[in-house]
DNA sequence: GTGAAAGCGCTAACAA
DNA sequence: TTGTTAGCGCTTTCAC
């Protein structure tokens, strides 16, 4: 009953082993539940803790046994339910395993992505998931392995580190649904992307993100199965921003090479394609077909409800961070990563081509 | 080019001081950036600490200084676009700033805030912008204020609590937006929110969330004014999952005394709402009209798009970021928080009222 | 089972 | 300007 509002020094050890009667060795054991103490100390010193309203410095922890009992994550954009989801399942399964989880959102910036992942390891976090940026720089990753620290990479792999992956495999379901465009008559199927490129897409181009090389692998599979030609031109890169995404729309219904079929590769870039298409007054899928990466709530609410190709999300997230736990808990012990399949939901969006 | 990959052990000041030949201090000071060090000495560390390539420990130096640039945030749901636009707000501001931020998703659980306040507060961040799950649990907030770190509440202001808050005003904007629906012949309007209670609505009724009494308080003025009753039934609580929205919706479109018009109190609630409006063969404005807050990209491409009521999101989460900085800074000095409106967007969803 | 004392990597008094 | 010496709050030898 001494002090306990606006204390301005936090109580120590010290003062508990005090209060307690014991060494400040002792106290700290009782406290930090480690080492031998007798039931009477600890009783003792669990009782001063608690009239001294005690908390423990985790710095002060951290800095002594190098472990925070934290996970650090990286994501790219925090406003795309696609990473809310993915985060929910990283939370719960951490919080049930003891750790707590801190997020860095890095707005897409390779910059910012650098240096979310240096705070995270200067804070010392015991482990990391990063859903990187894609980019051909990947020092920053290539660091967290040679802290020693575990890392997880969500959604992308990245060349040249050996890490493990959370990913869903992308080319099967890129070439079903594909191939369910095809045998709808479209032959002329566009796929847009953000994914930033300095020249257009051709044949052979070096994608960096795999989850797009995937699909466009994929892709191009159903197109060689059926024995069309994979058009080069049906890719957009660069689709960036609502601007650069309605332009590209605009640009690929045009024509008489128009695409009679668009497939976005992800929830963002949809929203700007069916803005864009409904602007235009042409109807889904009367006038152009579509489907999209993605399985958001909103895509049940348009008229008609929108196809697309869904991922096991919030178990991935789960999974990344079971992942991580089990490295940083055992760090020799080999672990295999799941594997996860994305599915096709057909909705309303993709109907006959109506041109040949 | 002695140890550059495998190293275990940190490179610390003391290495980087025998390396330039120049005590622990000096070479502290240089790296640290703070208190004399001649050019010489300050070259010849840098070279140093580059050539080891050194890494301050920060957790070492929070210790010491109590300071860690590091502001948190928590919030409910970083699945809600309200939150990841806001959250961009308050990175952007902060990293401008020299801050970094880190940020714990509670899923509108109150414990699971509790503990992101305690985490946050025991990796001593230098201040916090908690957007608060409504509860009259208020202890871990007050807690935050007796360490003497400054804490933003963002959206909701918490009863009790002396301390910044950013958020909209709602009064005005409900008000304005129900005597909308009102001239448009509405009289029974129905109001869905997540809000938990243990009874039914009643007038006077203690409403525990400041920008949910808010709404009511402007629909309660608008009725008033219009000289018609504010009725009671229409106002919906506990609409937490998408199937309680569902079982909402459905019960207040039937009978007699059915709504004409809903207004869903968020862009969650009025995902599920729309969706059953839709099951149940319902056409939107036609045979019912609609009205939610949050304007989410998705609410222009649903037919007709939907009228919503909009916050300046992202300058608000970045008011709260300044805010909290200023008051790291200097803690003493008198600011003012600006004030946000929301403002009525009106697009095809609210049509005249189909029946008296 | 207990306690004294030595760290962790850094900052901050205090002298020189 | 420099170096010496204490800390910060905790864990962890190492004796007893």
């Amino acid at each position: 009953m001494s002090n306990s509002s606006t204390r301005r020094r936090d109580v120590t050890v010290a003062d508990v082993a005090k209060e307690a009667h014991v060494s400040k060795a002792q106290a700290a054991r009782a406290l930090g539940g480690y080492g031998a103490v007798s039931d009477d100390v600890r009783e003792r010193v669990m009782a001063a803790a608690e009239e001294l309203s005690y908390r423990p410095n985790e710095l002060a922890r951290t800095m002594n046994t190098g472990r925070s009992h934290t996970i650090g994550v990286v994501v790219g954009d925090i406003e795309n339910p696609h990473f809310g989801l993915a985060m929910r399942g990283i939370s719960d399964t951490a919080k049930s395993a003891g750790f707590d989880v801190i997020l860095i959102n890095t707005g897409e910036d390779i910059t910012a992505e650098i240096d979310a992942v240096r705070v995270l390891l200067d804070k010392r976090v015991d482990g990391l998931i990063v859903a990187p940026v894609s980019s051909p720089e990947n020092q920053h990753l290539r660091r967290v392995s040679e802290s020693g620290r575990p890392l997880v990479l969500f959604d992308r792999k990245v060349a040249g580190i050996n890490v493990d992956v959370v990913a869903a495999d992308m080319t099967a379901v890129a070439r079903e649904s594909t191939n369910y465009l095809i045998k709808a008559g479209h032959k002329r199927i566009a796929f847009i992307s953000t994914l930033r490129s300095d020249e257009p897409y051709r044949h052979g181009t070096a994608i960096t993100s795999s989850p797009i090389a995937e699909r466009l692998d994929g892709m191009s599979l159903a197109f060689e199965e059926a024995g069309l030609p994979f058009l080069e031109d049906m890719v957009q890169l660069n689709a960036g921003d609502s601007s650069s995404i309605a332009r590209i729309t605009r640009k690929l219904v045009h024509g008489p090479s128009a695409a009679t079929a668009i497939v976005a590769s992800d929830g963002l870039i949809a929203l700007g394609v069916v803005e864009a298409i409904q602007e235009m007054g042409m109807i889904i899928p009367r006038d152009i077909s579509f489907l999209m990466y993605d399985d958001f709530s909103w895509t049940r609410l348009t008229a008609p409800p929108l196809s697309v190709i869904a991922q096991p999300v919030y178990d991935m997230g789960a999974a990344a961070a079971s992942l991580v736990i089990r490295r940083i808990q055992h760090p020799t012990a080999a672990v295999e990563s799941p594997t996860f399949t994305a599915t096709l939901v057909k909705r309303g969006s993709v109907g006959a081509a109506t041109r040949p």
